[in-house]
RNA sequence: GGCCCGGUAGUUCAGUUGGUUAGAAUGCCAGCCUGUCACGCUGGAGGUCACCAGUUCGAGCCUGGUUCGGGUCGCCA
């Protein structure tokens, strides 16, 4: 290997005040241009690319030698700074080029499977394959380094707020129940089995009752469940709780440090306190919990227009308890052509929708997919409900309530996506408050916790505990929702041992499940508990979010595939025999 | 587990109604070139058309199955 040349600049950093400088860089040849006898090469590393220039005061060998470099060898060269004749507004450094006196070799490298550049328009597959050379270009590069201030902005906030940083346990107890665990064989408790945190849920809440008082985490997750573009096996929570707070201790402090948040990572001064809009309100005005609140195009239920109509579709869905609703996508009659919306039709079908029906108001005239079944005075009692204009697009959607919340949530956002109006640069913020504390099963038969078993219900419906009225139950939950994301969300927690047997009672669980399960939880509130509450963000989402990226592997620098491989190093893999046995297990796969 | 889309040169893709030797761009290699920065010019190499079976005189193309990747619904207390 030829000699290292102790560095003296990062690559990206050159200006015109560097020009007379003897300097040193290191990093791979981006690219070489060669004229000749005069050769340009683009040296990289993290921090950017400058031009290099041999020939024109560089020593015979020297150009003889920068003839043989090819992309990515690693490289060491020492020149002088000058300004350039013709100068590259393109790149930061483009003023200046380096003359090169000297140069190293490091190493010399195969033509890289993928090109190393920001647009370099590869499969997603070959990049995680060789993440490594994925990882040298400047995006990926400007990202690892946004994720590790964001950590650092973070870490001060709580720091200087008085919250202590606590590192719970990555070997914990299965939980039977809810999302998958990855578990742990122990090798010295043969049969025995740990499991990776799906939350530091438990231990966050044993913290309080430990008198911590204020804690946070930045805490890896992990999953054994299906994946989406913004979901991984294991991921990132920042996860808070705090001692002797209600609702508002915790939301406003929530909100003072995404304020700073924003405004550091952001340079956007976003406004306190933000919005808050109740579960019920969210779902029927957006059809989702997690509304995106940079368009309109709000939900419109129109029962009492068409009650009584022809159109049986929208009778039977009503006569079933069901709803009839629409969205009017306000003067995008023309943008929506009939093929448009039966795409809109097949792709409500995966959230359970039988059908769309349209109404397109124009000038002198309603015309409808369901205009056999409505006269002119029938359809325009319904765009009356909608205040439609010449030119407005109206959709409804009728059948059971989750399903109309589901399809209409999703037009509404993905045609406004369609259409450019959901601006990447403007953040809308929104508390969604007072969830449901429990939601009805219908593979388990029975209510289930919608959040979490410790989520307090909110003092005012406790005596629907009693008469069995579940579903009237609201609980002291919220979610922290920017631009249709679910950025974070918490609750106020059960401190009475009471309640909180009583949640699990009407939860249909035995002494014997509570005991097995939480009985060291439940036990540790008879010494003193504090009222307490928290919030988890899922971090890696939260820098998507602030990078307007939608794929959760862009901030991620070692990311699974969809079947939660690494395609890297080809894990998870099976294992030998003698393994197992020394783990006393056996598999029973063929 | 369901549904949808895809797999052709190192890479990104095109490939007509099933028909001769499967193309383009880029990358790579060689030669020429002193102001390039998507350098240019000339030439060259590079293919198990994901895999298996079937239909056919003939399959990159049609059919069935498998597999891999992506998206999505269920799921994610």
């Amino acid at each position: 290997m030829d000699k290292l040349l102790k560095r003296t600049n990062m690559c990206g950093e050159f200006r015109m005040e560097n020009i007379g400088q003897t300097v040193t860089v290191n990093g791979w040849v981006a690219k070489k241009r060669n004229l000749g006898s005069l050769i340009f090469a683009d040296i990289r590393d993290k921090s950017g690319i400058v031009q290099v220039v041999f020939g024109d005061g560089t020593p015979a060998d020297v150009l003889e030698k920068a003839n043989g470099l090819r992309s990515e060898y690693t490289v060491g060269i020492t020149g002088v700074v000058r300004e350039r004749e013709s100068k590259n507004k393109d790149i930061a450094t483009g003023d200046i080029e380096i003359v090169a006196l000297e140069l190293s070799v490091y190493a010399e490298a195969d033509t890289p499977p993928i090109y190393i550049k920001d647009d370099d328009n590869v499969s997603g597959d070959l990049r995680l394959k060789y993440r490594y050379l994925d990882l040298r270009k400047p995006y990926m590069q400007n990202i690892l380094a946004f994720r590790s201030k964001y950590y650092n902005v973070t870490r001060n906030f709580f720091f200087d707020n008085g919250f202590t940083e606590v590192e719970t346990p990555m070997l914990g107890k299965p939980t039977p129940e809810g999302a998958r665990d990855y578990l742990v064989p122990s090798r010295v408790n043969p049969g025995k089995f740990y499991a990776l945190p799906q939350s530091p849920q438990i231990f966050k809440q044993l913290l309080m009752l430990g008198g911590t008082d204020r804690y946070f985490q930045i805490a890896k997750c992990l999953r054994d469940e299906a994946l989406r573009a913004d979901r991984q096996p294991e991921f990132t929570q920042l996860d808070i709780e705090l001692s002797f707070v209600d609702q508002e201790d915790i939301l406003a402090i929530q909100e003072a440090y995404l304020k700073k948040l924003f405004k550091e990572m952001k340079g956007i001064d976003i406004k306190t306190p933000f919005r808050r809009m109740k579960w019920d309100e969210a779902m029927n005005r957006y059809g989702s919990d997690k509304p995106d609140l940079r368009v309109g195009f709000e939900l419109v239920d129109i029962a009492d227009a068409v009650e009584g109509c022809s159109f049986q579709v929208f009778t039977n869905a009503l006569a079933e308890g069901g709803r009839v609703m629409g969205i009017n996508m306000n003067g995008c009659s023309e943008k929506f052509s009939r093929k448009d919306v039966d795409k809109m039709t097949d792709s409500i079908k995966s959230f359970g929708a039988k059908g769309l029906v349209w109404i397109r108001k124009e000038e002198n005239e309603i015309k409808s997919s369901v205009g056999k079944f409505f006269d002119q005075e029938g359809l325009q009692k319904i765009c009356d409900k909608f205040d439609a204009k010449a030119g407005d697009l109206i959709l409804i959607v009728s059948g059971k309530k989750e399903v109309v919340w589901a399809s209409l949530g999703f037009l509404r956002r993905d045609l406004a996506g369609k259409m450019g109006m959901l601006d990447p640069n403007k953040y809308e913020m929104l508390w969604v408050v007072d969830f449901p504390m429990f939601e009805w099963s219908d593979e388990e038969n029975r209510f289930m916790a919608m959040h979490h078993p410790f989520t307090s219900p909110k003092k005012e419906d406790l005596h629907y505990l009693e008469t069995g009225e579940l579903d009237k139950i609201y609980a002291d939950a919220y979610d922290i929702v920017i631009n249709g994301y679910e950025a974070g969300g918490g609750s106020i927690r059960i401190h009475d041992s009471n309640l909180q047997q009583k949640i699990f009672e009407v939860l249909q669980l035995t002494p014997e499940d509570i005991k097995t399960r939480f009985g060291f939880f439940v036990d540790a509130f008879k010494y003193g508990a504090p009222p307490h509450g928290g919030l988890a963000y899922g971090v890696d989402r939260l820098v998507m979010l602030l990078l307007g990226s939608d794929d959760i592997r862009d901030v991620i620098a070692f990311p699974k595939n969809q079947s939660a491989q690494c395609v890297m190093s080809e894990a998870p893999t099976p294992v030998s025999d003698a393994q197992l046995e020394e783990l006393s297990i056996k598999t029973n796969i063929i």
